[in-house]
DNA sequence: AAAATAGTGTCTGTGAGACACTATATT
DNA sequence: AATATAGTGTCTCACAGACACTATTTT
C-alpha cells in the first residue's frame, strides 16, 4: 500500500510477530479464507483492513511470486498486490493499529525485510512508475478534493523526478476527468483551483509518456 | 498461447476430454505440482509443453481469476499467462497432439469455451494489444529471421489497425534491438532484407503508442 | 512493360519540455 | 514592496501519420 506524505513517496510495513521472521517487517498479507472471500481482491481487501485498519481506493493485482526458496516453511505461492490510499484517510486509522508504519520507499532497500518481500516491492515501485508516466493513477493517492500543486508533487514522488506544471494541466484538460469546485485553496501564494474527480469516470491513459 | 497464421492472430484451445465441460474447447491448463515445477511458470511451461508439445518463446503472467462461480466443482483460483510463439515452429509439433488447434481470435467470441476462459481471452487480447503499441513484444511471434514486413502483418494483426511502415522502420533503428543479415528474402516484389534479434537483447519499450 | 513489394524523403500534426510571463495570495 | 505559489502563452523538439517518390524483384 502506497501513499504519499510530506510530497514523499512511502509504503505501509508491518512488523512481524511470529516466526518466520519474526520481528521484521514486512508486507501485509495473509491466506484467502474460501468461506469468506469471494475473489482474491476480497481477500486482499479484508487482510489490509484487518492487518492496517484501512481500505485502499484502488487496488491491483502486481504479479505472482512463487517456488520454495521464498518461505522456509517450504513451497509457496503469493498473489502481490499493489494499492494506493491517500495519507488524509490514513492518520487516525493507523494508530489503532500497532506495529504498523509508513516509510518512505526510499528507505526500505536498506532495511532487512521478510520472505522475498525486497522484490516484491522493487516490482510494485517499478509497475506505478509506469503507470504514472502515461495514465491519471496518482490521483488515487490524494483526497477527493485537491490542487493541480498536490497532483504535481505526487506524480514527481512516484516517478523521481520533475515533471512540467504545463503538461499536467494539458493532460487534466484532455482527459476530461476532473470537474473544478467552487472552492480554492489557500498554500502561501495565490489560491489554487480545487479539482475533484467526476463519479464514475475511468483512468485515463495517454499515448504518450511523461519526463520524456 | 498466441501465433500468427496466415496474417491473422490465432489462438490455441484444446478441447477438454474429462468434465466439467467435456467436449468444449478451452485455454490449456492444469495443476501446480510441487514436486517438480520450481516456481508458476515453470508449472505453465510445463502444462504447455504436456498439452500442446510445444514451448513459447515468450511468456508473461496475466491476471489471477478466482472465486467460486468460474468452475462449477467449487472455488477455485486460476493464473492464466499468455506466451506468443512463432507459428513456424509449431506446424509438426501440434498435429501429434490431438485436440489442440489454433483459431482466429476474432471467432473466438462465439464459442462455448469453458469456464471463465471467454473472459480470460479478452483480457490477455486487450494486454497484448497494448504491449503491441508501445513495445517490440510482437516479435516474438516471427522466426529468428524476419522482415519488416512481416513484423508490419503482425503488428497490424494484433492490434486490429495499419501502421505505418515508415513509422516501423523508424522504431527498428531507434530500438536497436536487431541486426541485418546477409539475405535476402522474394516475396513478389523487390527482395525484402532480412533482420534479427541480436542476442541477449531486452524488449524494447517506446515512450509513444502507434496509431494515436 | 506492368505489377508487386521494399524502402526513403519529407511534410504535417500532436503533445511534451522549456521558460518567460501574468495573476493573486501571504508576509 | 517582496516573495511565494497558481496559472497562461508560446516556442522548440521528438516522433507518429501521410504519402509521394525511388528501388528492385517477379511475371
Amino acid at each position: 500500500m502506497f501513499s504519499i506524505k510530506n510530497n514523499v513517496l512511502h509504503l505501509l510495513l508491518i512488523r512481524r510477530a511470529a516466526p518466520p521472521f519474526d520481528g521484521c517487517w514486512s508486507l501485509p498479507g495473509g491466506f484467502i479464507d474460501i468461506e469468506q472471500d469471494s475473489s482474491v481482491e476480497a481477500a486482499a481487501m479484508r487482510k489490509l483492513q484487518q492487518k492496517t485498519g484501512l481500505q485502499p481506493g484502488y487496488l491491483e493485482q502486481l504479479e505472482v511470486f512463487s517456488g520454495k526458496g521464498r518461505d522456509p516453511r517450504g513451497y509457496s505461492v503469493s498473489l502481490a498486490f499493489f494499492a494506493l490510499v491517500p495519507y488524509s484517510a490514513v492518520s487516525s486509522n493507523i494508530a489503532t493499529v500497532s506495529q504498523a508504519s509508513w516509510w518512505p520507499v526510499q528507505d526500505i532497500a536498506s532495511l532487512q525485510l521478510a520472505f522475498d518481500h525486497q522484490e516484491i516491492i522493487q516490482r510494485a515501485h517499478h509497475r506505478l512508475k509506469q503507470k504514472a508516466l502515461y495514465s491519471m493513477l496518482p490521483v488515487y493517492c490524494l483526497p477527493p478534493a485537491f490542487t493541480v500543486g498536490q497532483l504535481k508533487a505526487v506524480i514527481e514522488a512516484i516517478i523521481g523526478k520533475e515533471i512540467q506544471r504545463k503538461s499536467l494541466m494539458r493532460r487534466i484538460e484532455a482527459s476530461n476527468m476532473f470537474h473544478l469546485t467552487e472552492q480554492k485553496v489557500s498554500s502561501g501564494g495565490r489560491q489554487a483551483q480545487l479539482y475533484q474527480l467526476k463519479p464514475g469516470v475511468d483512468i485515463t491513459h495517454f499515448n504518450r509518456n511523461l519526463g520524456d
